[in-house]
DNA sequence: CATGAATGAGGTTTCATTCAT
DNA sequence: CATGAATGAAACCTCATTCAT
């Protein structure tokens, strides 16, 4: 069984362009940085994808099911919601500061650059993601271990998990750990 | 004593740049959409202001002045931190969501799309700000109400308040008093 | 009285135009090369005109009102039906090989090249050349000088004069008058 | 005797691209587009043809081919002038509306896409085509049937007959036969 | 101050063609 | 023969900015 050719010079795209849409933004990344920065003309660029924004839709689909993924795998098996909770903030912070962090910095703050069409093609794997949220929150206020209403004390997690874009640097200082810690203590009785 | 006509229509534009800057982003507004959007011509965008980038500037001094200016007029004369710190926090949504909104969300999410040069004159007054939260947080800490690192602690609060920007819609479902209300609940001891 | 600099531009680049598109035809004629011909840059084409195809249209456009101006010119103050009919045959020929000769066969040429927006708009302006013509015809056939059905007949003339674009050089052998004559001789009894 | 497979292929192909071109004109018609009508790959066309242009050669040498032999067909064995100028114009009508249509109306419109080379290719084609019109058209006025110079007499007929393939539509209307019948009367005396 | 015209650099995209597999 | 990937040139168009009027 391999992987088609075809799908690892695109797959190579999509991480070169992660990386250029998070350093200048997405309307600032030319297609020919793009090229540029994978070795090719910007020409062929487009036997891969349909247009500028057809790449975008790629790297941000790819973060979010590598979201999933994460928390997914670091709260299976786990029973007690105390843990479950920790894990699910853990596990957030880790992907997003870990190898897969330009996609999801790019997720986080291209959305808007996305027209209509594609908001509405990558908008279930959202809702997907937050609904695995919501549950556990749900949970969590179940036991009392957060109070409020579920959504809104969702949306308060999340935002500020993801605005650590704006100021964590991985590797120097603090430990995703130490991070996750001091949150869930902030937010859980 | 008169306010010089000039600083009239310079005001207008900046309030109205704000409004296309939120809506269509910095790098997709262009000066004719909001010479258009003032009555004016293009070219008579360059009497006011000497490029695109010091009209981001410009709005982005507006906001940030005015979040500042929100914070204190709301704290002043308290004393005891829960209410300061209560009122840290809606005094932040208050004014986030208020009449200056456009100006904050650009002052949020067009930070990235300013120079080096803009953004060194600009972060002396983002300091400010931080700086104001900060005092209030480490007196927080002292007094238990909060616990952990004051500066973690500060970008976790930030960051899920700026983070409504996203999804709170002002005048309709939740009043800005019942959010802060939950979201203090969820962080104070 | 004045004509306002702007219009003289934009003739200027219709006339030029009119000449390329005959020459190289609308698609082989680059905005670079109208530029060129006219000593401006290219980017500065599209204060004038949104696009390339508005440059088209505006060739066309000119071509057909020149038309109908030219037949009703020559055909004006005579009321014998066989002087009008040679009038209409020689104006017709005398306007598509003059000093409009480009408009005219880039109107014949090019009408594929339009979009149907663009067609739309231009059609009528074509249906009014062509209810004049058919209005003559119909007096002809009354008058015993053509046999047929005025539909068919004027598709069959006019399609005959304007295939000339194909093989008449103006100013060089037959004349246009002698080129009128000789074809009304052919179809008129 | 058979035919190589290869010119099975490649007479796929030109039909197709008659096809085409006469619905997108020739600079319109992509070779993907035109790979994609007969099922195969945009680079495999280049096995069939050394390029694009080749293909129109291809398609108006077909057609020109194909005019010739029609007019042949229908006019051979008739003696009578009368009976053969109009075999002649119908002969030419039929096979212009006829299942040669497509390479017909390109032979017609694209001539000017040609590259110099090409032209000089065809035009020999074309002048056979355009003799054997002449010399019945010499013998038409030789008997009074037509009057005026041979040479314009031809230019006009042919011209006014090629008009039809921007009004008539086949299998619609009239008949190609009462099309000719009336063009016959129009210009015979 | 305001404007219309022009600039020039650069943007995304298209497309015929080539070629290794 | 067929293909998928790549090329490279060129296409149309955009836009912040300048400047004479």
């Amino acid at each position: 069984m391999t992987i088609p050719k075809q799908s690892i010079r695109r797959n190579e795209l999509v991480v070169a362009a992660a990386k250029l849409f998070k350093e200048n933004s997405f309307d600032r990344t030319t297609v020919r940085m793009l090229a540029a920065a994978t070795g090719i003309k910007s020409g062929s660029l487009f036997h891969h994808f349909k247009g500028k924004e057809e790449i975008l839709v790629a790297v941000i689909e790819d973060g979010l099911k590598k979201s999933l993924k994460a928390v997914q795998t670091e709260t299976q098996s786990l029973t007690d919601i105390n843990q479950t909770l920790f894990a699910l903030i853990y596990g957030h912070l880790k992907t997003l500061h870990g190898p897969e962090r330009d996609a999801h910095i790019v997720s986080i703050t291209e959305w808007r650059s996305l027209s209509d069409e594609s908001k509405q093609h990558l908008i279930t794997l959202r809702d997907e993601y937050e609904q695995f949220w919501q549950k556990i929150i749900i949970e969590a206020i179940d036991n009392r271990l957060l109070t409020g209403e579920p959504t809104l004390i969702r949306l308060f997690i999340l935002g500020s998990l993801n605005w650590s874009i704006q100021w964590f640097q991985p590797s120097q200082g603090k430990s995703i750990k130490e991070l996750a810690q001091q949150f869930y203590n902030m937010v859980a009785k």
